[in-house]
DNA sequence: GTACACTAGATGCCGTGGCATCCAAAGCGA
DNA sequence: TCGCTTTGGATGCCACGGCATCTAGTGTAC
């Protein structure tokens, strides 16, 4: 299907649609696992893991990160703390803003997740990998995802 | 960032974060050129080239390939059928549903969006896979992708 | 200090997808 | 042929995100 080539002719939108695919259906396969065990869905979790590793973040911090409009995060931002997994705090040298701060309960949930989040995706991507270098492909795509950070690529509106 | 890894010690949940912020970023990036040059949106542009490569395709053909839920590639069928580009032909073999046919016009569409869409792709890749081989990357998440849809992970309810 | 431009983010409207439901048409066994 | 089960897909309700708008707070020039 998709062209080898060591002489790198590649099939550009054949990649993209692979790429697409794939990450759908890791997505949803991952959504399935992470509500049934913690009730929560992959983007949750994603934005409770950034909360954890980047304390002190803002609302704009996590928009950047996730490549979403400042209004979703807001909101989002809002059903995590409904939920009593953040909370935001005053920031003391701007009151337009918040400082995002996961609760012990939010601590507790997404370090819970993590393993399953791990696990499942190792589970998912095991057979697939049996005799191919991962490695390659995982450099790629993170030189790619660094330009189109740096350039601002995708990058929404809101 | 993310392991190097000829050891092939990856980590994992960075290669998936890698691989969704790319998919993120890429897909606003090509919705924003087809958007402003065709009025279509990346989806519509890669559900009219199915129809054009699939011809006789049916609603259930749309969602198996795009992992998507059968309402969901319903209503959207509507929306490319009001806008002219798709005609609902019977079955003669079932006439529970239909044969999804492109017009003319729809016809006249995808190939003209499939140059801005190779083109722009094209450009948003270039500089970063400077010396990076894309063709190990594209070989795995083909593998990956084949692995899924043969063992339906993923696949929504509806 | 005051005026003005800018930024953070909260909110509302709308478009879209998931999922459940429903109906018509097929398939199938007796 | 008659029921029962299954399948294709259309529809409704709800959750969520993009985008526009609005407000409060910040920085800057004078």
């Amino acid at each position: 299907m998709a062209s080898k080539a060591s002489d790198e002719t590649v099939d550009l939108p054949g990649f993209f649609s692979d790429l697409v695919r794939c990450e759908t259906r890791l997505y949803n396969a991952l959504n399935d696992r992470l509500r049934e065990r913690h009730g929560i869905v992959t983007s949750q979790f994603e934005a409770l893991r950034y909360l954890r590793d980047h304390p002190g973040s803002r609302v704009a911090d996590l928009a950047a990160e996730f490549a979403a409009g400042v209004g979703a995060i807001s909101k989002g931002t809002d059903r995590l703390e409904r939920h009593g997994w953040v909370a935001r705090r005053p920031n003391p040298s701007d009151r337009r803003s918040s400082l995002l701060a996961l609760t012990d309960d939010g601590l507790r949930l997404v370090d819970a997740a993590e393993e399953t989040f791990a696990e499942r995706l190792a589970e998912l991507t095991a057979d697939a990998l049996k005799g191919f270098p991962l490695g390659a492909a995982a450099q790629v795509l993170s030189e790619l995802r660094s330009f189109l950070e740096r350039d601002q690529i995708g990058t929404p509106t809101g």
